[in-house]
DNA sequence: GGCAGGAAAGGACAAATGTCCTCAAATGAT
DNA sequence: ATCATTTGAGGACATTTGTCCTTTCCTGCC
């Protein structure tokens, strides 16, 4: 739980009294590995951080592929961010790739506290523009680096996530196939 | 200028006073055919919406590889955004690929508005909002569609952007090289 | 009008990636 | 322990894309 706290004061100063008062909007879930987070076409009504354990983040397309657009790790937030925001159906599908803990709050009482709390108003805003950020930079990963150096980047950034995750979602995390992620690894180790 | 009204009013009621009452916070802008909206590596200071014309975003990596990221039309915003938010210098470049006449406004001015103003705040957060929706939409075109796709989708969309832009910047946004966008052209001809 | 320079199309070959497949190792169930 | 199933590695060939180059067309300039 601390590392919640941590996580908040790191956005914006907030005294143990203001968290002890607004810890209690969150609530506690487990997942065991393969649990969905978030279905796809779903409404994706809660947000979460991550006490412990992997998610993938993925999509299926028309032509039924899989795309990986991110694995979240213990100390972040995971949620199909689009999907809260608007209240709508959820492209995205977010399940969990090993057993995982999370500290979950649902739209409604993230509502409650932006509208009882400045604090809350300022991570509310602080996370978007995060968001923002986050995705622009995965916009700029897509167009700019090759899968061999998305490769090294998850190794040298993620490296748990290799172990975790299976080859498949690897590959589609890289944007190819399982058999150009096999000659990525055969070109790496020698 | 009405334009720029009804632009403000797809996002929030603003009456004619409070139009009126704002307005002056923005100037115009006109840019010749090259001249540049962005610089490179300078903080973006401004955000526009554009009156008439069109500009093009796009970055330059470290193989001095250009890669567009959008074309700018009639009726919509342009800035860097994430350097106009974080005031930090831009790697993206948005710069006129024809004559355009801007309606620009500054940090300062737009700090002023949303202070003064609840209007404001509320297309603050709607822009940010979108902003952040269609970079997810960005990435989700690069995952799944093929240059071939995106080149159609180019051609339903925006038309007349494959009048005005050059095929050098086309295939720098599909993502190819001109030797493919020219494959794709004759493929598409037949 | 003629000429220089730039822009687009496309030929030829090389390199990268996908598709389909097989094999071996690891994992799970009985 | 054994057998079936899943998972990852990698061979063979086809397809796609890139690189390098040439040709043609268009445009502006003298």
């Amino acid at each position: 739980m601390d590392k919640f706290k941590q996580f908040l004061k790191n956005i914006s100063p907030i005294t143990d009294n203001e968290f002890a008062d607004t810890i209690s909007y969150f609530s506690e879930q487990n997942l065991k590995k393969g649990d969905f987070f978030v279905k796809q076409d779903k409404v994706c009504q809660n947000i979460a951080f991550i006490l412990k354990g992997t998610l993938r983040t993925y999509y299926i397309n028309e032509k039924a592929e899989e795309t990986t657009s991110c694995f979240c790790t213990e100390n972040n937030l995971t949620t199909s961010y689009k999907s809260f925001i608007l209240q709508q159906p959820s492209n995205l599908i977010v399940q969990a790739i090993e057993d995982t803990q999370l500290l979950v709050i649902d739209y409604e009482n993230l509502q409650k506290l932006y509208s009882k709390s400045t604090v809350w108003q300022t991570i509310g805003r602080v996370v978007a523009e995060r968001e923002y950020i986050v995705m622009e930079q995965y916009a700029s990963v897509l167009n700019n680096e090759t899968a061999k150096e998305k490769y090294l980047r998850l190794l040298k950034e993620q490296p748990n996530v290799l172990q975790k995750a299976n080859i498949e979602d690897i590959a589609s995390y890289l944007g190819v196939t399982r058999r150009t992620l096999s000659r990525i690894r055969q070109e790496i180790s020698k």
